[in-house]
DNA sequence: ATGGCCTCCTGTATGC
DNA sequence: TGCATACAGGAGGCCA
């Protein structure tokens, strides 16, 4: 589900309900998510601590406590969070509870356990990017993500530009929805050995994945069918895709049909006269 | 080393 | 109606 946008939309949400509140007790359901939950290492790090901030790298949360330790969440394809009354029903999904001291609790509601929940204790958080982050390139809106970092890192290479701009080691956070939309405004062929694009075209993609990554935030993210923020509320982006889930229908530039193909497994939607 | 394919899991839509 | 198949926001592992 969550790419970039989304998972800001999250953190953003989450930071005031749960920055100074402590927490209690850690419950699991028991089912494993794409690694098995770290509920003993929880319960050794957790009880007793207080949230100091709320951030993100990638599409990770990143929980920090008042000893410096810190509880990562990654959310998958599915994978939800809200803040819930401590004596409500947990819900059908709802694999693990951060209890706070506030007669309320933080749910982790996953369908499909693609997601994945992680804890540093203080003395292990410089392994964060080595252990749990691995490879992960910098942030779209980190200086260094500039068109001829894209075109270095292309150097040599003939992968489809696509598959190159939703690899995380590359530019981190760009998931399907927002590769297709990105190469839309930045009218490029999804398809295109990146090997083939000039320095005038990278710093223009470049340029569009920031405004696209930004505009979405904006919206509150994309709710394809089951995005909430962690308010629950959706998100309205998916009323701006000029191409995502568009086949068929008119390109909005140029009324041209909208195509479908697969690249690496992932649709891929593309104007055929606008994007070359 | 690079890049493509498969897999993890559940739910929903579509077609016969 | 029932059943089979395809597909869905991610990403790591495996193979050629």
């Amino acid at each position: 589900m969550p790419e970039l946008p989304e998972v800001e939309v999250i953190r953003r949400g989450l930071e005031p309900l749960v920055v100074n509140r402590t927490i209690q007790t850690v419950l699991s359901d028991g089912k494993k998510l794409r690694t098995p939950v770290p509920l003993k290492e929880m319960e050794a790090v957790l009880p007793g601590r207080r949230i100091t901030a709320v951030n993100r790298r990638a599409k990770y949360l990143l929980i920090e406590l008042d000893d410096n330790s810190l509880l990562v969440i990654h959310l998958g394809m599915t994978g939800r969070l809200g803040l819930f009354l401590s004596s409500s029903e947990p819900q059908q999904h709802d694999h693990v509870r951060w209890r706070f001291d506030n007669d309320r609790e933080l749910r982790f509601n996953d369908v499909r356990r693609f997601g994945s929940i992680h804890i540093l204790a203080a003395a292990a958080v410089s392994r964060l990017e080595k252990d749990v982050i691995k490879n992960t390139g910098p942030e779209p809106f980190d200086q260094r993500f500039t068109g001829s970092y894209l075109q270095q890192k292309a150097q040599g290479r003939s992968r489809p530009v696509k598959s190159f701009i939703m690899d995380n080691c590359i530019v981190a956070g760009i998931g399907n929805i927002y590769a297709n939309e990105s190469l839309f405004a930045a009218a490029l062929n999804p398809i295109r050995p990146v090997n083939t694009i000039g320095r005038q075209r990278w710093e223009r993609l470049a340029t569009e994945i920031r405004r696209v990554l930004a505009w979405a935030v904006e919206c509150g993210g994309s709710t394809i069918s089951d995005f909430l923020n962690a308010g629950g509320s959706p998100g309205y982006f998916q009323m701006h895709f000029k191409v995502y889930g568009r086949t068929g229908l008119a390109c909005p530039v140029c009324s041209g049909m909208i195509r479908t193909i697969k690249i690496g497994g992932r649709s891929s939607f593309y104007c055929d006269r606008c994007q070359k």
